[in-house]
DNA sequence: TTCAAACGTGAGAGCGCTCTCATCAATCAC
DNA sequence: GTGATTGATGAGAGCGCTCTCACGTTTGAA
């Protein structure tokens, strides 16, 4: 590794020149900077005089490699970067964890693991780079995290697939009634030609929300074959939509697994001459500000994202605390939102 | 702070141990981790073996304490978070950046400084958790990171704002040649009733596309005063759009700084029922996503958002190598596309 | 007044790694 | 064969911090 550039930047100040420059010793300069308590006053003072006069700022490395922590914790997201930027549930959970972690003195590492470099992605959290992880968006095969629990404190976004224990950290609402909430207003509608446009059934929430409108139609006395199987993604329920059209043109209503899709399929719908919610009654999932992006508001089945972000990172930071007590599964509430779709 | 948990933790295989196990010195396993060629094949095969076996990993803030770098890079955002997420031209660029560092060993740290703790990222920054930063959507005022440079090399996605010298390195594309590329399009189609909807004129961007506006009217004789200055997100044009409809009822044309702001227009435009591009022709900027995304496909001129941001990482990985040959600009081409709004 | 407790501070040993040297063996030219 | 060169390895000194102790000083109770 060649220089350069690099060894021509002035060197950083250090907890040693600080202490030289107030007069104490290192172990002292530290415990201020620590703000340890049992330090006289006058003492801090010269000490913080010191600090501010040489810019100082503490070594991370340094002090992580001495404490054996790192005051930050990661947020995994094993998903493509264009699905998470595209989705704005994602944006919602990761301003809940920020809002949470700027009251803390953690700082958040976002890894975006798209399929290449998982392995990458590994070896950067078990190099010591973070002290606890939160996961969200998790598919099942997606246990190259499983092991990572053995190694920190982690967190899911949703509840983890099979794979681990029922000790599992993770924070989720009840998708299961959370759909049956929607799809019963549906048939209350008088509705009874009702499909779905599903998630990925490799996703707890994807197969949660399924299991949900089936339990709704039964529990009527229905039945749907109108059900197709989407990504999350707007595209792929657009997609979805026309296959299902094709092939049950008779649905007057449509259960979407989430907003993001809906969009796409509220596209197709317009497409296809299908008024909203004249000929087909719309709910999705989420309330998300695409609910409301598109020429017709979505009625969602609404799960507080950012809330819920907060309560990941909240939870985690208790666990980083060493907190023993707090419950292992936070299930935060849903309620349907009224809108123009449905 | 309590052990509880943390301590619960199996520890982390060291440098030593895999020597140990290995029967060779630290020096030794540290050569075969970091591929030094100098190590007899024999050796590196044994001490793969005992890494293998012990499934070690390098503790990052030793190897980084020691060496003085950590291999990774930040990307600062001064946006908040939902401006962040919400606008696919950053989804794009983000791509790019990870496309080029995965195919390097650097790590990426996304740095959302949203208003509140700036000071608290400018800690991160300089407390040595990266070697070097890339710093887009940069604003007037944002001179927090000004200071930057001296710390570590700096690539910006744009043209950064006046408060840094001519040294500065970049990535961007000719802002103003775009812009007039895009009126002129609409010139030539006959319209001569041009508006314009602004991005922030406090961000080079947004000032550059105006100029470009400004430089195109005068040039086919033409002036206007419906120009309306917007944030670039669809809400805020939204909002522009009807200002300037209302002030500037007769326009025939509009050219909208970027394709998001561009869906927030078209909304407008259509809600009060103006064709596009019949009434109003429309030219945007970005050739994102977003421009395909609504039921007008958008004509506007492209900039190659992902290789810019592949570009922006490549400059940097460049600097910290000590290449001190790299160029300090580099501008990238815009192209006008020719879709359905004009 | 005397001794113990409490308090504030410093000395110094590490944390897990990198990197410069010194060392020793094998190789080479003459 | 001799001295010089090359190559592979190990020893050991840090990197900048934290944290445990030990130490000296002040305080308070008896």
């Amino acid at each position: 590794m060649t220089m350069g550039i690099r060894s021509a930047r002035p060197p950083q100040p250090t907890l040693e020149m600080v202490a030289a420059a107030a007069g104490v010793s290192r172990a002292t300069v530290s415990r201020v900077v620590n703000g340890s308590p049992k330090v006289r006053q006058e003492v801090v003072d010269s000490v913080n005089a010191a600090i501010e006069q040489l810019n100082y700022v503490p070594n991370r490395a340094a002090r992580s490699l001495a404490s054996h922590h790192t005051q930050s914790v990661a947020l995994v997201v094993p998903e493509d970067m264009t699905k998470f930027f595209g989705d704005p549930y994602f944006a919602a959970v990761v301003q809940g964890i920020t809002q949470r972690l700027d009251e803390s003195d953690y700082t958040l590492n976002l890894l975006v693991a798209s399929s290449d470099p998982r392995h990458k992605t590994m070896r950067y959290l078990r190099s010591g780079n973070v002290d606890g992880a939160i996961v969200i968006s998790h598919h099942t095969g997606d246990d190259f995290v499983a092991n990572l629990e053995t190694t920190m404190p982690v967190v899911f976004g949703g509840r983890p697939t099979n794979h681990s224990g029922p000790d599992n950290y993770f924070v989720d609402v009840d998708n299961v009634a959370g759909a049956i909430s929607g799809v019963q207003h549906l048939i209350n509608l008088g509705r009874h030609r009702i499909g779905t446009i599903t998630g990925p059934v490799d996703m707890p929430a994807g197969i949660d929300r399924l299991n949900g409108f089936r339990h709704a139609l039964a529990a009527a006395g229905l039945e749907s074959d109108a059900v197709e199987h989407a990504d999350f993604t707007a595209a792929g329920a657009a997609a979805a939509t026309r296959r299902l059209l094709e092939h049950s043109p008779h649905v007057d209503a449509l259960f979407v697994a989430s907003d993001l899709m809906a969009v796409g399929t509220m596209g197709v719908l317009a497409e296809q001459g299908r008024s909203v919610p004249g000929d087909i009654a719309v709910v999705s999932f989420d309330d998300s500000p695409a609910a409301t992006s598109g020429p017709i508001s979505l009625t969602t089945v609404s799960q507080p994202s950012k809330e819920m972000g907060f309560a990941m990172a909240d939870l985690l930071l208790r666990l980083l605390a060493g907190d023993e007590t707090v419950p292992h599964h936070n299930f935060m509430p849903t309620r349907l939102v009224f809108r123009d779709s449905a």
